[in-house]
Parts: structure tokens; sequence; C-alpha cells
DNA sequence: AATATATCCTAGTGAGCAGGTCGGATTAAG
DNA sequence: CTTAATCCGACCTGCTCACTAGGATATATT
């Protein structure tokens, strides 16, 4: 399997987007809410948010205490899909000489050299797509009308499956 | 990591663009070659290409007994790195629910649904990069031009380092 | 025919890492 | 002072990757 998304990718950016989806509530959000509405183990949670918020920049602030919990650091238009995965995931480097940005290593051998530039270019087709989409993005704009409210519940029926065109 | 290449992918396709190179030799190419050219272990080099040869439609061909080996089953042109990634690395599919061609399944959890847009993005831009370049991409013009050279020894001196622009 | 050189096939294996769990310390609200 | 949160590090367990080992079979050359 050539693209990876670990755990650690996958519920680290539901974590995002539901924080996202929160972002205008006057409280911020709990784990133990996070984890329950995602249906994930919350001690486990606990290790994502942490790389999240030791970030630099930091993707997410914390609130400690009784009625704490974290919010993002920032808007979600002004969050990057590639930001998050690059924190959660590490960087986007299909193998050890193919790290992003640095390509200078020359390689001795005859045809992995040539192949580093295929590498490379599929890297960069990830990185691009990433990078291209926000947190907003996933929310959806009809989302952003829900805001302010407080202690916002949501059911089943609430579930919308936006069409792949709108991303 | 959510870029991966194994080893599979890595030796393999070096083990592809190193029969591409061959290609229009008289004789196959043996792996015992490849291996010493590209410094890989033999053995581990006879599990991949078994997959490129049980590939539908194969990849490779062989020829038994001594003074065998390998070939192409189609020329360079006609070999997509989707191809070769595909049969060594699996399909692309980044997580369980995003599979190549299959994105039915809807599921019952909240944010789960809309992150799986995100991820077939970047599973489509991978695939899209990977099926728009050809083995005969990788080797480069330049090389079909020392065509039918019998038992062709290559020196460091012929290593060439293609601009990227050139895929 | 004998030998050398290949492909072909199956099992096993050792290290490393993904994917968590557990127990507790610290901080703040009511 | 109790409760509800974040914070922190240690540990564990099963799986997969990246090979290695040892042979069986096929064919060209001598």
């Amino acid at each position: 399997m050539i693209l990876r998304v670990s755990t650690k990718g996958e519920y680290g950016v539901r974590l995002m987007v539901d924080l996202a989806r929160h972002y205008y509530s006057s409280r911020p959000r709990s784990l133990t809410d996070i984890a329950q509405a995602e249906q994930l183990s919350l001690a486990y949670l606990e290790q994502l948010v942490k790389l999240l918020r030791e970030a630099e920049p930091p993707l997410v602030a914390s609130t400690r205490g009784a009625h704490g919990g974290y919010r993002l650091s920032r808007p979600p238009e002004e969050i990057t899909m590639g930001e998050i995965v690059r924190v959660l995931e590490g960087p986007i480097a299909p193998m050890i000489c193919a790290t992003e940005g640095e390509m200078t290593q020359i390689c001795s051998l005859l045809d992995s050299c040539k192949t580093k530039f295929l590498w490379a270019r599929v890297r960069d087709a990830v990185a691009q797509t990433l990078d291209s989409i926000t947190l907003a993005d996933l929310v959806g704009a009809s989302e952003q009308e829900t805001q302010n409210a407080p202690t916002h519940f949501i059911s089943i029926s609430d579930i919308r499956v936006a069409p792949s065109s709108a991303l």
C-alpha cells in the first residue's frame, strides 16, 4: 500500500473537523465529547491532540480544568489539511531520500536516481492536494450558519454527503 | 508517513526501469545482473519479479535455464507506473474504506464521512500521477538511441540526471 | 551426459512499529 | 473539596516488512 493513512492521520483529521464545526461556540470542546461523538478512545486522542498543540505554529489551543477543552488556534479557513497531516504523520516523503524540499542527494546507483523523480512527482501531487484543502472546505459552507449554537447536538439526520465535485 | 513506498515498490520499479533500458537487447536480462547493477538481493528480487510475472496482464515474461532471464512483456511506452505500483504495493487506497473505485459505503459516524472525500482526493491525485508516467518516460528519450547494443555495459559517466521538468 | 546457469517455489524469522492501554499528576470551575 | 478536564510517560501486544534459506526445475554449453 503506497498511500497509507494511519489512524493518527485519520482520527486526527476527524478531531480537527470536529473542532472546526465547534469553532464558533463560546466554550472550548472537551476531548471526552469528541471521543464520544466520533467513537474514538479518549486516551488515544490525548496523544494526537498533544501533537497538534505542540506543533509550530500550534493548530489547537487548550484550556485546562473543568469546562476546559480545545479550540482551533486559527479560523478553519486558515488551516490546511497539509498542515494537519504533516503534524500527525510526519513530512510527506515516500521514502528516505525523497523528503520534501531536499532532493540534493546524488546517489551512485544506476536506475535509482531516475526513479527518485517519479517519487518526487507523486509526493508533490499529494502535497499540493492536501495544501489546497482547508478545514473550512471539509466542514462545508452550510455549517457556518449554525454558528454560536450553544452545545449543539447532532442527530443522524444531520449527516450530509457532499457530492465529490464540491471538493 | 502518509506516503509510504515500501522496498517492494522501490526495488520493483528500479527492476522494471532496468528491464526497460535493456528492452531492445537481443537477450533476456538475468536477475543476477540486475541485482548486481542495482545492488539488491537476488533472492528478494525473485519474489518481486514473481508478482510482475503473475500479474494480469503480465508485466514481464521469463525464459528459464542458462542464458535465461526476463524481458518486458510490452514496450516501455505501454507500461505505466500505475500498473507497476499497483501490482507491487496493492491497490492505491489510503485506508480500508477508500479503495479505488468503491466509495459506496455510507458510514454512520459524524465527521468521518466528510473526511473520506479528502482521502479520495489524495488517492486520485496519486493514481493520476502514476498513471500518466510510463516506463519510457523514466528511461528517457536519449537512451532509445542505444538500441540493439549487445551486452551493453554502463559506466558511472553514463548516469544522467534529468531535469524534473522532463517528467 | 554432465555441468553451469538460470528461473521457480515455499517457509521461516527477526526487528520494528502501529495502535493502542494504564496510571497518575496537574489545573481550574462550582 | 469534589469534579472535570488537560497533561505526561511508560508499557504492551500483535502485525507487517524485509528479507534469508534451501531446495526443485528447466535449458544452454561443453
